[in-house]
DNA sequence: TGCGATT
């Protein structure tokens, strides 16, 4: 845990740290683990495949069915290399599609045509997909989504409408689990030009009888874009903290800093074994979606008051939206707290360095008082949360029975909170830099960092260490 | 206003 805090600090000052944590994708790289069809034992039946190998995707595959059963129904087209179920990365439960790849590139084209929605399996209401697999063919740049079309529109009718402008090699409307059109689909065309010249004709062009605005005609989201949106989809699912509720141009440290700070609480307690599969899974979105960010996707200049435009799936507030809980470490709850919020609270970190804060307008005196309140997990939790990222015996312990300060040295004072800002918002918006389980220094560092100077409505808060009591005492 | 079931 320490080391990954240490990561965190570094990261603050160095983005690039983030890109050197594995993350990275890894093509091809699916293990034969899971495949089907490799013999064990006599090396020199492991089969070869050709080097123009296709991988396929399989879909509207039964969930009942698994690698042995889906075998015989393709081994007709020829000799397998690998067969392989996708399951849920955490729950195992099949997602109803494989990808398969055949020793013979001929073979996969043989099984494509032959069965690409030519037939449907039992129990589903829609034919088999048969096609190569996204990984294969980088088509992004060929590939369209559509919106705002009628719900009652077919596969064919999206046809209709965009065959004039070149060949299409896919188009599905997308639906939900009813089979109920979204109104929306895929357009997949061989050529960027041609998708081009769909978008210059068909945006905007006319309105769908039932839509509530004009025919949407674009490029269908990259890779990055839609684990982004992923990731936000499933942030507000789950309640969490939206890393892209804040405009990073904007507030570029604190989202850089918060995000990398619950991607590595969150793995290290994912790795103690206490988070639930979703909390599991919202980790390693949030260490990819931190990479993403790193890469300087998200860092496109916007900010809320710039009035520039809003990237596809990413909102703009005029106001930052305040972290909510994160749920996980058996932090639900809040301490017990004396309301009435003054202009400044004391919070409590775990620092240490002094650090002059630089508000430009930080004419405000020190009597306003550390009158407060304050979210501080003691003495006892770091050392339990030590254990957890370790080997995982009891869970977190909760929050702490009583105020307290902590050490000289370790205690921030915020000034310039709103009005309506309570503990819960306070200690939602610190908890990542230092209540939880950082004790080290550069917490702190970090906290001030970030922070300090971040825009709230019309006020800019100033952070800074607490003074050692002593030296608070000028007269 | 909706971006797939894609290692």
């Amino acid at each position: 845990m320490y080391i990954k805090m240490a990561t965190l600090a570094n990261g603050q000052a160095d983005n690039a740290s983030l890109s050197t944590n594995g993350l990275g994708s890894s093509p091809g790289s699916a293990g034969h683990m899971n495949g089907l069809s490799h013999s064990p034992g006599n090396p020199s039946t492991i089969p070869m495949k050709d080097h123009d190998a296709i991988k396929l995707f399989i879909g509207q595959i039964p969930r009942n069915l698994d690698e042995k059963d889906l075998k015989p129904l393709f081994e007709e087209f020829g000799k397998i290399y690998e067969l392989t179920v996708l399951k849920d990365r955490f729950t195992g439960m099949h997602k109803g599609c494989a990808f398969l790849t055949y020793c013979e590139r001929e073979s996969a084209l043989k099984a494509q045509s032959a069965l690409h929605e030519q037939k449907t399996l039992p129990g589903m209401n829609r034919p088999i997909q048969v096609k190569p697999a996204d990984s294969e063919s980088r088509g992004e740049d060929r590939k369209l989504f559509v919106g705002m079309l009628n719900k009652q529109q077919s596969e064919d009718d999206v046809r209709r409408l965009f065959e004039a402008f070149g060949n299409i090699e896919e188009c599905t409307i997308l639906r939900g689990p009813d089979g109920n059109s979204k109104g929306c689909a895929f357009v997949k065309y061989s050529s960027h030009a041609e998708a081009q010249a769909a978008i210059n004709a068909l945006h905007g062009s006319q309105t769908m009888p039932g839509a509530s605005s004009s025919l949407v005609v674009k490029f269908a989201d990259t890779d990055k874009e839609r684990t982004m949106r992923r990731m936000q989809q499933m942030a507000g699912q789950m309640g969490m903290f939206n890393p892209m509720a804040i405009p990073f141009g904007a507030y570029g440290a604190y989202a850089q800093a918060l995000m990398q700070q619950q991607a590595a609480l969150m793995a290290s307690v994912a790795q103690g074994g206490y988070l639930n599969p979703m909390a599991a899974f919202a980790a390693a979105q949030m260490q990819q979606m931190a990479a993403l960010n790193m890469n300087g996707l998200a860092a496109a200049p916007m900010t809320p008051t710039s009035g520039g435009s809003t990237p596809p799936g990413i909102t703009a507030p005029a106001v930052p939206s305040i972290p909510s809980p994160i749920g996980v470490n058996g932090f639900t709850g809040l301490p017990p707290q004396a309301n009435g919020q003054p202009a400044a609270e004391a919070v409590f970190a775990n620092g240490i360095h002094p650090y002059p804060a630089q508000s430009p307008t930080a004419a405000d005196p020190l009597q306003q008082a550390y009158a407060g309140v304050q979210p501080y997990a003691g003495p006892a939790y770091p050392a339990a949360y030590g254990q957890i990222s370790q080997a995982f015996p009891q869970p977190p312990p909760m929050i702490p029975q009583q105020q307290r300060e902590g050490p000289e040295g370790c205690n921030l004072l915020i000034y310039h909170l709103p009005q309506e800002f309570g503990d819960a918002e306070l200690m939602q918006m610190f908890l990542p830099f230092g209540f939880v389980s950082f004790d080290n220094p550069a917490s702190a560092q970090t906290a001030i960092q970030a922070m300090n100077g971040f825009q709230i409505g019309m006020k800019r808060l100033k952070v800074q260490l607490k003074r050692p009591k002593d030296a608070n005492r000028p007269y």
